[in-house]
DNA sequence: TTAGTCTATTTGTATGTACAAACATTTGAT
DNA sequence: ATCAAATGTTTGTACATACAAATAGACTAA
């Protein structure tokens, strides 16, 4: 009923596995983002963007003036990465920053405003790709329990 | 009983997720991969290692000779990524190759042997601090969830 | 046997992400 | 009013990963 791995027992299910450490969660999450992010990526290039800029953007869109700080909570990046998103997005013309004491402001451009119904666009797409392969309720049961264990681990 | 995102209709148990992206399995499957490449890399530190390195070990110890093809299966990472990963695992003195024919072998070295129990520990400890803070049937119930989707959707 | 295809590996290049430290501004305590 | 602590942001640096192209050996069909 259980298969060795860790000196430990695991459920069977693991057993048929492509990979030996299928076991392990560290494993197979990564995998899991691996894949995610490859196809997210194929679905936001309609956009000329890549995933996390395609996130970044929205986020920025749907509150301009809005702060790093927010947007490294929106995105659960650290905020040195958020920087240096913006900072492409900058030097790419569509976002701007605007210095305000200790915070920064950051603004879309109207670039970036006439590309946002494309990555809305994207946005759907990419759910109903990975939907369709995996079953809506197997894709939403299984959002919902990533989601759950991240709240719990962080 | 539904909540928008996508323009598409989510479960509730979304809603009070901290981020507005938490519906999209792309931005989840990443999440949740950082911070358990952070939990790993902090108990592969024992070894001095980081995560993909310590499993990298573990597949040449556990078959020496093997080939970066064969690694790159079992670690689910390109050909590429696994170059780079034994080169530096070769300059650290970890790791040897041995050209044959079109294949390369890898061998691990006396250091790297005997960095093994280390490694395994540290393993066996990852899957412990996950599965105390999940809980045993939740962590192995999510774990199993991922692989399927992975599987399916590669 | 030789040409052409297939396969394994490596190399050049680019990207996303993070940590630690530096910097700048705000807040709070005395 | 001043100084210390807290907070938000950026910078220097490093790393894991990937794609596309280059290389090199092995297999196959004529």
């Amino acid at each position: 009923m259980y298969v060795q791995t860790f000196d430990l027992y695991l459920p069977r299910a693991m057993e048929k596995c492509k990979s030996k450490y299928c076991g392990c969660l560290y494993y197979s999450a990564n995998a899991l983002a691996r894949i995610m992010t490859k196809i997210a990526d194929e679905e936001f290039a309609v956009a000329g963007l890549s995933s996390s800029y395609a996130f970044l953007l929205m986020s920025v869109i749907e509150k301009p003036g809005i702060q790093p700080k927010e947007i490294s909570l929106h995105m659960q990046l650290t905020p040195s990465t958020v920087t240096r998103l913006i900072e492409k997005m900058e030097y790419r013309g569509l976002l701007s920053r605007k210095p305000n004491g200790r915070t920064t402001e950051v603004y879309p451009t109207e670039d970036a405003v006439a590309l946002f119904p494309k990555i809305k666009d994207a946005w759907k797409k990419l759910y109903c790709r990975y939907t369709e392969i995996l079953g809506k309720s197997k894709a939403n049961e299984l959002t919902i329990l990533i989601n759950q264990a991240n709240e719990i681990l962080e």
